[in-house]
DNA sequence: TCCTCCGCCGGCAAAAGTGA
DNA sequence: TCACTTTTGCCGGCGGAGGA
């Protein structure tokens, strides 16, 4: 991967960029980010969810993340998925894709004839990898390019096939997952969501890891774990980093931190600022 | 040396999860 | 829905680092 050195805040800002090969059934989420994210798979199967819909994708398909909002995706286990990606953010990053008709109703642009979309993509990983300072400029230029070609393809593009519309069950479940993602800062209790949203606490928990296979309070653990990851290289304290995640008692936090990457807050900041190195210490469970 | 701040650990009660 | 199990949240206590 390789990480946009000189970022500069504006209309569009590159943040990363890179390429892999997934592993048989390599799932992601269902979880959320903060910036905008696009994948392009050069080969392979899989399948990405978003707003409750399930898109079946394939090479020369692209699908876009948005900030905040609830995304699952998982490669195929017999052809899984080679893509690349981008991540990019800025206060004109949304209009921009809205005016590419993209949109996270409309997050899929299939272009399996367009060849110009694997080169862009290697070219801008290649400018960023060199980190010279001009880099940020001339990726940004490759990304404009990028979205004209996409903007090409959706002009003329019919809808990626829907495999299935929400059932009463993932609507709820939405409902808790969407509930959950806004208030894991809040002094959240599972009880008071279910009161909230209508449902009894034991059915309404049942349904959640029916469908996500883990539980609420494991899903809104797993939000506050990676926020706090995210605040880790901040200057905040441990103490209020777990005010900021919802956690009252710091103490409480650092127990569950500890759990989640099998580190302490301070042994894992120290690892994530370079001051400890990583190889010091056992991985994580 | 003492004090204060920051962070971690162990134990317990309450809340949440789960099987019947 | 109930009853049992597991997890979460809070409390007290402890240790290390830094400053007076």
């Amino acid at each position: 991967m390789a990480v946009n050195p000189y970022p500069v805040s504006g209309e569009l800002e590159i943040l990363f960029s890179g390429e892999s090969q997934t592993e048989r059934s390599h799932r992601m989420g269902p979880t959320f980010i903060d910036y905008f994210l696009v994948h392009y798979v050069i080969a392979g199967r899989g399948t990405f969810q978003l707003r409750g819909r399930t898109y079946a994708l394939q090479a020369g398909d692209s699908f876009f993340i948005f900030p905040k909002e609830m995304y699952q995706y998982e490669a195929d286990e017999h052809e899984p998925w080679h893509y690349c990606w981008l991540a990019f953010q800025g206060n004109e990053a949304e209009a921009i894709l809205h005016q590419l008709n993209i949109s996270p109703e409309k997050p899929i642009v299939q272009a399996a004839a367009e060849r110009r979309i694997k080169p862009l993509y290697r070219r801008l990983y290649a400018t960023l990898h060199r980190g010279e300072p001009m880099c940020a400029m001339e990726s940004i230029g490759y990304m404009h390019l990028l979205f004209a070609v996409y903007g090409r393809c959706n002009a003329a593009r019919n809808p990626a096939p829907i495999l299935d519309d929400k059932s009463d069950i993932e609507r709820q479940v939405d409902q808790a997952i969407r509930w959950l993602t806004y208030q894991y800062a809040e002094q959240v209790s599972i009880e008071r969501m279910s009161q909230s949203l209508g449902y009894s606490r034991i059915y309404l928990s049942k349904m959640f890891k029916q469908l996500t296979g883990i539980s609420p309070m494991q899903y809104l653990n797993k939000i506050r774990m990676e926020r706090a990851a995210m605040l880790m290289t901040s200057r905040l304290s441990i103490d209020q980093i777990a005010t900021s995640v919802g956690y009252k008692d710091p103490l409480y936090f650092s127990k569950q931190y500890k759990k989640w990457s099998g580190h302490a807050p301070s042994e894992h900041r120290a690892i994530l600022l370079g001051k400890i190195p990583k190889e010091n210490f056992p991985p994580p469970h």
